[in-house]
DNA sequence: ATGGTTGCCGTACACGTGTGCAATAAGGAG
DNA sequence: CTCCTTATTGCACACGTGTACGGCAACCAT
């Protein structure tokens, strides 16, 4: 452009031409910026970072010229010697599952706020591709992981464990090794949904889980029967069944429930999807919702409002859970301890898909 | 451990005395590995990468120690010597968007096929982060961009093409440059939405968009334009209304369309997420989907084929279509130059929010 | 004038890997 | 036995950045 040289007009010329060509190709580097302001690299490199080591004109003379040549430090040379990315992955069972994905925004903003940056690791339920996508985060050296996938969680952690970063669950501890966990009432949360319908006259109540889901599945069956026993109705094993996270399954279980001699009035279920395909299933009977049957799900998913009738579910709040849970990985990657557990209130969300239980001759608690 | 140090007995020890003491402490490097096995750290760097240059059994000591010591080879020291870092960037407005998390998926997992890692760079619908996220791609030295926005595609295209990398856009083009494009058949699937609602016989058919959608907003909404004037349908400027992506706005649109003298009798959706919305507001005036106003969406989501009525939509392939758009981009990245508009065939897929029109006295095409 | 600060900058490394080139040994041909 | 190939390996760089350390000038106090 019209900037001077400044001073220097001797020998310059020719010493520097030799690489002057090549410089239009490459991303200008910290060396081509120091030959351009006429210091060191070193003191490019402290000029950039406001380090009070370099007088304050020069510094300033050296971030116009930087920006000027749209100069950008590279991440990449700085992790090298650092030793530090400033990358966090996150390991993920399905992307398209809407709680991952919200789960996901929410640590990928805090993560975001913070100048990190968020390596995605999509393990497609699939054990190689897993396996393969922990390799990969040991190459990449990241600075810590969050991990939103109860199988990985559960099959998987000791592989991660090697990688010697911190690591935080969501929705999923490890039974047995002491682990960084954000995690939601799933008990409680399950409990309150139960004891709803119990309120509504509602006996022969039914669970329907997923194989998949491991630990929270666990502990809202827990809740489940926690709900009944308090209430003294007794557990009936054939109301407790579980698909495996596809629809098909789910809503054979269901149809299933429904063919027994006294079929429940009301199915629990473990999410909102879970609900989805229970609902499907309900009305491909000829049944009604809430009216033969109601259905709770768990979520709160953006479309259980939606539905007809709107899905009375236990909320989660997801993005929260994502933030905290990157919060927590920020505390330890900082080498401050932190809570083991956090977990959070659920909070059930009435809505439409629940309705006091049908008279019937059989009601007799 | 258990493991000898081999042979040379003089001199050794006190030479490397000083570094071993931190080698517990570090991931192993290529030189601990060299070390081990009593060669140099490129025959190491060449026998992992099985170079024909070196000896096959050297190789295979030099690989059981290397698999015995953990050891992973370094992406980041790689990434500064290649100038390649195996990772592109995904930049995405809102992941929890079900769409962009389809494509986000197919995206990941041809990605991860291919030994490439996803930065996940979500903007947030926010200008400032979009920002901000674009210059942490510079720094990153990503190898290629996918974008799944059309936010930022129509804004921040030109800082993007700064980067010097290539770029594949989602259901996107970038009016007046040429860029990349993986696209669906915007006009012609919703040509055929509103062909199929005429056929069913109804005349005032509205357009509900997105002022967000942009260039796909446009194209949709010029494929329903077209379907009535094939049919002779005037026009009606007060039935084409547009959201905002909030369910709000999307509601209040639908109710001032309902309150017209001659309301619609079928509404074309956007999306489906629209479309949830337009089913809602709909009811909450005591009407029913599909006997009083038929509705169609875009997208085909998981949810469409689960409400009640299951959702008249256009299906798209979202998944093949991330999947595209990543093989798309590794032609681009390897230097081979590739079609710039791909287009994806649109489905229409009929199900029960569409019925025939109801009779009315107004009625006269 | 001398010694000691202080402020600022450059020199010389290091980080972990890839690669061109030279060096060496082994083997074959003459 | 000597020369030329070929196979295998090591040496010396490079990539772009951060940082400990030393040097130098200017300034102050003695």
């Amino acid at each position: 452009m019209a900037e001077r040289d400044g001073g220097k007009p001797a020998g310059v010329a020719h010493g520097s031409v030799k690489r002057l060509p090549a410089l239009a190709a490459r991303q200008p580097s910290i060396k081509d910026i120091a030959r351009l302001a006429h210091v060191s690299h070193p003191t490019v490199s402290r000029a950039l970072q406001n380090s009070p080591l370099v007088n304050a004109e020069t510094a300033a003379k050296i971030r116009k010229i930087a920006e000027e040549q749209g100069y950008r430090a590279s991440a990449v040379a700085r992790g090298l010697v650092t030793r530090r990315t400033r990358t966090i992955a996150l390991l993920v069972t399905m992307l398209d599952d809407p709680f991952s994905s919200a789960v996901a925004c929410g640590v990928a903003e805090t993560a975001a706020d913070r100048g990190y940056a968020v390596l995605l690791a999509n393990a497609h339920a699939d054990p190689e591709r897993e396996r393969r996508a922990i390799e990969e985060l040991a190459e990449r050296r990241v600075d810590g992981i969050v991990v939103t996938s109860s199988r990985v969680g559960a099959l998987y952690l000791l592989l991660l464990k090697a990688l010697d970063v911190p690591i935080v669950l969501v929705n999923d501890q490890y039974p047995g090794e002491l682990v960084h966990a954000v995690t939601i009432a799933n008990q409680e949360g399950m409990r309150a949904a139960t004891e709803h319908l119990i309120e509504l006259g509602h006996r022969r109540i039914a669970y329907l889980g997923d194989r998949n889901g491991y630990q929270s599945d666990a502990a809202r069956r827990a809740g489940y029967k926690a709900a009944l026993a308090r209430a003294g109705i007794g557990f009936a094993p054939e109301l407790a069944v579980e698909g495996d996270g596809r629809p098909d399954a789910e809503m054979e279980a269901v149809h299933a429930l429904l063919r027994l001699n006294t079929p429940p009035t009301a199915v629990c279920c473990y999410n909102d999807m879970t609900a989805l395909g229970a609902m499907r299933a309900i009305r491909a009977r000829g049944l009604r919702v809430p009216q033969d049957v109601s259905v709770t799900g768990f979520d709160d998913l953006f479309f259980a409002a939606y539905l007809a009738p709107a899905l009375t579910t236990v909320r989660q709040p997801m993005r929260q859970m994502g933030q905290m849970a990157m919060e927590n990985l920020f505390k330890l990657m900082s080498g401050q301890d932190s809570a083991a557990q956090m977990k959070i209130e659920a909070e059930l969300i009435v809505r439409g898909s629940t309705a006091k239980a049908p008279k019937r001759e059989e009601d007799q608690a």
